[in-house]
DNA sequence: ATCCAGGAGGGCC
DNA sequence: GGCCCTCATGGA
């Protein structure tokens, strides 16, 4: 991709490019480190490294950044350099249907986030809702990980490394609120450090079945959650989470209604489907029914509202 | 107030 | 293998 720029000696200043929305990026649940200033602008926390980003009609602004910060970290955090239109056109070919669900979020960007900060995570996010996902990561990093500054009245920190953690007991995780997942988050910390194969480079380097089974030794990681970390944070874009929203949308494009289908089934029927592609495709899906789920609610609401 | 949230583990059959 | 219950916590 080409990517046309400026610099005016403090901020980057980028040309609008095809097929990348900051808002539909940051805001699809593909990360949590982040907080929204106001409409399409952002503070967002990637390793060592805080982002105050924010996209009008014709740019977006990344603020006091230099050009080697952008080239060199956030032009793969937001796989900049990828061309998705061609990915569009794979998926609208593997089902015709999925043209007007890939216009609606086609400024969907697979994000590259940091692996141990993804696991821990996704393991915090089951069966909780986003808000309080984020709330969590926060927490976290400001007890464990280091102060990186402040924008717009609110600091940030970056999240700790699995060795600031490797201390850190149970009880502690209790503490932040994260219920019966504490016992889990522990058992990652340790066998992350503990276990070669369940580092960075091994599961890049495993391929995406082995990859996949490795992560799900990890107590509290099942197919959803190591799928997630596969696909947000080591590169495999060809992971296919099967959550709730998935599940919803796929049985009525897939199964008829049909609510007893397993997600296992929906995993294998998505997996064959899209192929090297699912990780896309579920994301563009996510975002569709998302926004479908809040109209239905927001609709539902105003028909109660009526009544009265 | 009751139900649900980017699920997974464990017991039972 | 499938089915059902449970796990903390907060928001709607």
């Amino acid at each position: 991709m080409n990517l046309k720029y400026i610099h005016d000696g403090r901020n980057l200043i980028l040309e609008k490019i095809k097929d990348f929305d900051v808002a539909q990026t940051v805001e699809c649940g593909q990360f949590f480190h982040y907080e929204k200033i106001s409409d399409g602008e952002y503070a967002l926390v990637y390793r060592k490294n805080l982002l105050h980003i924010k996209e009008d009609k014709e740019k977006i602004i990344f603020y006091d950044t230099t050009e080697d910060e952008f080239k060199n970290i956030w032009t793969g955090f937001f796989d900049l350099n990828r061309d998705y239109s061609l990915i569009q056109n794979k998926i609208i070919k593997a089902d015709i249907r999925l043209k007007d669900t890939i216009r609606k979020g086609k400024g969907i960007r697979i994000i590259d986030g940091d692996y141990f900060e993804t696991l821990m995570s996704f393991i915090i996010s089951q069966n909780k809702q986003i808000p309080h996902i984020r709330k969590i990561v926060f927490d976290i990093s400001k007890q464990y990980g280091e102060f990186l500054g402040n924008i717009e009245g609110m600091d940030f920190y970056s999240y700790p490394d699995v060795n600031a953690l490797k201390d850190v007991e149970e009880e502690e995780y209790v503490e932040l609120k994260t219920g019966f997942r504490a016992k889990y988050l522990r058992d990652a910390v340790l066998k992350v450090l503990k276990d070669e194969k369940l580092s960075e480079d091994s599961l890049k380097k495993a391929g995406y079945e082995n990859a996949l089974n490795k992560l799900m030794e990890i107590k509290g990681v099942g197919n959803k959650v190591a799928n997630c970390v596969l696909l947000f944070s080591l590169g495999y874009t060809n992971a296919f989470p099967v959550d709730v929203w998935i599940k919803r949308i796929m049985t009525d494009m897939y199964f008829d209604g049909n609510e007893k289908v397993s997600n296992e089934e929906i995993y294998e029927y998505g997996r064959k489907l899209f192929g090297e592609y699912g990780g896309f495709a579920q994301q563009y899906l996510f975002l569709y029914i998302r926004e479908k789920g809040k109209d239905i609610r927001k609709n539902k609401k105003s028909r109660e509202n009526k009544r009265k």
